[in-house]
DNA sequence: AGCACGCCGACT
DNA sequence: GTCGGCGTGCTC
């Protein structure tokens, strides 16, 4: 019989519904370190855990538990460190959720399922031998703002914005920030975010290229949820042992163990795929700034159209503001190329063009002058980009008889009509019925579609481009790329190939084509139908309308040699929107390029309304079987919470609950309340003080109905 | 979260 | 007569 020596408390997969405190005590042979991983018994199964710091255990064991000893230690991997722990343990405290849960989620799901020996195996596997040398890195010259920002970035402290328009470089200043922090610490790690898997590979690709030769092919490692849990594993055991110098990754990465963290890069940093959806709803991008202050890592945020919240916190000091901004702001805001070559077009930024809509004839999708241009670019040879924000053929069908719609049975959503399969489709739960040749109602055959989608507008293209010839003098080629066309592994890059190959002259798609993707070719990009979001009832729909026109116009003309070439006959990149409100603020900042002037009109109103970022928010969602009992539930826990008289209480506003845009999902009804306070410190006060009043709230039986509830802390979908 | 126990409908 | 639906309860 073993001697148990020892009491360790363990993190574990238990979420805080769950009704488990954050660790449970086990006996150990020996003490064990914090972080050491862990294989421990619960219940009648064994899990892993992670050994966390005694002073964070709270009391004893509950009447009747017996402590039971730990399973086994889990050998070769080095205890995680208490910057990643205490990583852990904030995002855990402020965004709500149980310790366990967070830091169990933060490790490589493959660790959780191996056993002890299965992993000893995969560690004795031996890696590819270093092949590090002391070659020298290639230098770029850069330009006079690249080197600017550099030097500020190597000279202070940070965090930085970096605020360059597409085209102006930043990447070549990530590289170069990485390179320095690197080579003046042979331990030293970089962090690099980019927001969608789908912008990992190209990024690998340029770090690789740059790095490989001085630090070893293994010194650039990736960290994204499409990997597969062994190369996951890798990647995770690479970033933790100190071997990997450089992780790439998408938000998860924000937790990968690095012990020699000296720097982290959020490219695209106002990107929304930072903020977690599910689970423990963090923003990557403010957990990396919470880390490098954390652990003395430099941090460096980039994008052409910042966040509202770091365009603020990026403030230079003024006479009124002598403090400024916590961030330092580096603004990059020329082309690389522009002025270069010839005379104009070259790097120079694409032309924006709005078309009035209420001059045209209506129900057009493709305005007369939009396809004149298009059909010019497609007679020179030339690449155009379509937008429209809506898979499928038409977003309804609807019976002209009795006034039918498809609507969804399972929510409050209508079923999309894909022409392709002759599907309705519910986007939000994937219910799926053949599409009726006659209105299910009355039977009538008058059935048609409402509105439009990528499906259509690649249809009605092809049809109204059917006469135009390119210079070789065969049709112009039309492709499309949306979420139904790259559901396939690997579509998405053979059609992305494709558009690089000049196989395509017009590319229709959604706003997956907008990001990150460099179409150097393509000289005019279009957004038919951007109005939606001027309207929207989100107060940062605009905000997210202007980054995403923007976006889009840089991904015009990138090859500013192919652009030298093409601006001999004429040509210069355009980008074209389509609207019923072309004065609206949104596109005339778009016209001028000019985000500061849109970003302070933004701020203005947000100042003026007390919103983010001069206010701090939280959501409550209850999901049930009826509205009734979802929005009980949030008005009874706000009554219990005024009753106890919750600290923090004083400085928050709480708004009644209100059903979600999309109140019904999947047969399930949807309802959430906001909170509001000037002091994020009143709000996680009184959050914290909340979460036991709410879970005792929920097993009130008048709330028996209540399939779920979660906090949103920092929401960005209002 | 998992996994048990537990009590009511359509199948070998 | 059993397989299985998911409601409720427990895990150091």
């Amino acid at each position: 019989m073993p001697i148990h020596s020892a009491i360790v408390h363990i993190a574990l997969h238990t979420p805080s519904h769950s009704g488990v405190g954050d660790l449970l005590s086990y006996a150990s042979p020996q003490p064990l370190p914090p972080g050491t991983l862990v294989r421990v018994p619960l219940g009648k199964r064994e899990v892993l855990g992670v050994v966390w710091d005694a002073v964070d255990a709270t009391g004893e064991l509950p009447e009747g538990a017996a402590m039971r000893p730990i399973a086994g230690v889990l050998e070769g991997v080095a205890p995680l460190g208490q910057p990643w722990r205490r990583l852990v343990a904030f995002a855990a405290r402020y965004y709500q959720r149980a310790l366990g849960e967070v830091a169990l989620a933060a490790l490589p799901p493959q660790l959780r399922d191996l056993q002890p020996e299965q992993l000893a195996r995969r560690l004795k596997r031996p890696g590819k031998a270093q092949d590090a040398t002391e070659n020298a890195i290639q230098k770029i010259a850069l330009t006079t703002e690249q080197e600017r920002a550099r030097a500020q970035i190597s000279s202070e402290s940070g965090p930085f914005l970096l605020f360059g328009s597409t085209g102006s470089g930043k990447t070549e200043v990530y590289l170069r920030c990485v390179q320095e922090a690197l080579e003046a610490d042979p331990t030293a790690q970089a962090l690099v975010m980019v927001p969608e898997i789908n912008l990992t590979p190209q990024l690998e690709e340029r770090f690789t290229t740059r790095f490989a030769p001085r630090f070893g092919s293994q010194a650039v490692v990736s960290l994204h949820s499409g990997m597969t849990n062994p190369q996951r594993l890798k990647s995770w055991l690479a970033a933790h042992s100190g071997a990997a110098r450089i992780v790439l990754g998408t938000r998860m990465a924000v937790f990968a163990s690095l012990p020699g963290l000296k720097i982290i890069v959020v490219d695209e940093e106002h990107d929304p795929s930072y903020k977690q959806q599910e689970g423990a709803r963090y923003s990557a991008r403010d957990l990396a700034i919470w880390r490098g202050r954390e652990q003395g890592a430099k941090v460096l945020l980039g994008s052409a159209t910042p966040s509202l919240e770091t365009w603020h916190a990026s403030r230079p000091p003024t006479p009124e503001d002598p403090e400024g901004g916590r961030y330092v702001r580096l603004a990059m805001p020329s082309r690389i190329g522009a002025g270069v070559g010839t005379d104009r077009g070259a790097g120079a930024p694409a032309r924006v063009r709005r078309v009035d809509m209420n001059q045209q004839p209506r129900r057009a999708i493709f305005s007369a002058p939009l396809l004149a241009a298009i059909t010019e670019r497609v007679a020179r040879g030339e690449q155009s980009m379509v937008l429209l924000n809506r898979r499928g053929y038409a977003p309804v069908l609807h019976c002209a008889d009795c006034g039918w719609k498809s609507d969804c049975p399972h929510c409050s959503a209508h079923q999309v009509f894909h022409k392709a399969d002759r599907t309705l489709r519910c986007h939000h739960c994937g219910y799926t019925v053949r599409v009726p040749r006659a209105c299910p109602t009355c039977g009538s055959p008058d059935i048609h579609s409402m509105g439009r989608g990528t499906e259509q507008l690649e249809e009605q293209l092809s049809a109204l481009l059917s006469e135009v010839l390119r210079p070789d003098r065969t049709p112009a080629r039309i492709a499309r790329i949306d979420a139904d066309t790259t559901k396939a592994k690997g579509a998405l890059e053979a059609q992305l190939a494709q558009v690089h190959a000049g196989e395509v002259d017009v590319l229709v798609g959604t706003q997956m084509i907008a990001k990150g993707h460099d179409f150097r070719r393509i000289t005019l990009v279009a957004a038919v139908q951007p109005d939606g979001a001027l309207f929207s009832s989100d107060f940062r729909a605009p905000e997210r309308l202007f980054a995403l026109l923007m976006q889009a116009a840089g991904r015009a003309g990138r090859d500013a040699a192919y652009m030298a070439a093409q601006a001999v006959h004429g040509s210069q990149c355009e980008m074209w929107v389509q609207s019923y409100h072309p004065k609206h603020p949104v596109y005339e900042a778009l016209r001028t390029h000019d985000y500061p002037a849109f970003a302070a009109q933004q701020l203005q109103e947000r100042e003026e309304a007390a919103m983010p970022p001069f206010a701090y928010q939280a959501l409550v969602r209850a999901d049930a079987r009826s509205q009734e009992v979802a929005q009980g539930f949030l008005t009874a826990a706000t009554a219990a919470a005024h009753a106890a008289d919750l600290p923090g209480l004083e400085a928050i506003t709480l708004f009644p609950p209100v059903p979600l845009t999309i109140q019904r999902v999947a047969n399930v009804e949807r309802a959430q309340m906001l909170m509001e306070s000037p002091s994020r410190a009143a709000l996680q006060r009184f959050l914290a003080a909340w979460q036991p009043v709410l879970q005792t709230t929920r097993s009130a039986p008048e709330h028996k109905g209540l399939v779920r509830w979660l906090v949103d802390v920092d929401p960005l979908v209002i």
